[in-house]
DNA sequence: CGGCTATAGTACGAACGGTACTATACAGAT
DNA sequence: ATCTGTATAGTACCGTTCGTACTATAGCCG
């Protein structure tokens, strides 16, 4: 809660950082900026990012301007509020639990047979290196600005590397056992 | 959504497969349960997963008897449109994509130190792995209904330390660039 | 200039989640 | 016996979120 009362959550904070980086920005562009980094690691469905630079707009923490021409979109920019919620969050050393939902550990659980699940995030999780590896490609450059996407992407690389290789040793020591 | 329309999440599997594992039970027990298994790769908050055995026998997957005595508390139990609903989950091959959400990550992005971050992070993962370790000790017969239940522990040891070591050589290695 | 496809959203209602509060049981002190 | 503290076992409230479906605008190709 900040103190007029808007909540501020992650996807609050996410929308705010795309501002920063991106400057006055429509909801799309932010959109997708979102879906090809921030998604990765803190994922919001589309309905509920939409809504959420009005909330903020609500708030006081974005501006809202219209677009001259065309679509006469609304253009939101940061205020003076906005920045220094964002500054303080990013320098804050609070951190909400890290969460997780995996429906495939959860159908192990539940006794499903692993292998198939297994294989089916292995595929899952190599689609999704591949798709950071061309992001991480994109943002090539060393303007200091960017720092925080190369570095968030290599953290999004690392993790799904490490889950493909360990799921893949299991899937080897699986099929040495299983088909002797 | 079930053909009569309630809809059945990650979190309804979870009651689901509970029930089928520890027979008919209050959403106490349940909740226990969860928090004790499942809660590592799905979390639930309990306001959420109080309300579930109610809507799951409004639909019709579980039936509700009274306890005899003392709070007289309902006590839920798979009715046979709940099995096979399980049933069905669990041999299907659909699996929603991993869903993270983890603030660190976000924080880094937004141009946060790496370093207090990282500490942080790593000292959550080791309780969380001490955590584990504990309830895979209290479950160390060798039954095969808690098969998926140890396996799933496994996982999620191997998940854990796999984050802990790499953040830690992470750490390691910023402390040698950094001091020198 | 009509239809096709990609882009850029909105509407709606059920489900979810965070904060705060409530209620019951039981153990030990008085 | 009863008080009182603490762990247990929840519920109430209400704004937020989410999934499904639908809508609307822009550019492009024939």
């Amino acid at each position: 809660m900040s103190e007029n009362g808007t909540r501020l959550t992650g996807t609050s904070f996410a929308v705010l950082t795309l501002i920063e980086l991106l400057g006055p920005s429509t909801p799309y562009d932010l959109k997708q900026a979102l879906e090809r980094s921030i998604a990765n690691f803190w994922m919001v469905p589309h309905t509920t990012f939409y809504a959420e630079p009005t909330r903020l707009a609500e708030g006081g923490f974005l501006s809202e301007q219209q677009e001259a021409g065309g679509r006469r979109r609304k253009i939101y920019s940061l205020t003076d509020e906005g920045r220094s919620a964002l500054e303080r969050w990013r320098a804050s050393p609070e951190l909400s639990p890290p969460q997780l939902r995996e429906e495939g550990v959860l159908k192990i659980f539940a006794g499903a047979d692993p292998l198939p699940i297994f294989r089916a995030r292995c595929d899952w999780h190599r689609a999704k290196l591949a798709e950071l590896e061309g992001y991480l490609e994109a943002v090539s450059g060393d303007d200091p600005a960017w720092d925080g996407v190369r570095a968030s992407l290599q953290v999004g690389v690392a993790y799904n590397r490490m889950l493909l290789e360990a799921m893949e040793r299991f899937l080897e020591s699986q099929a040495a056992t299983g088909s002797s």
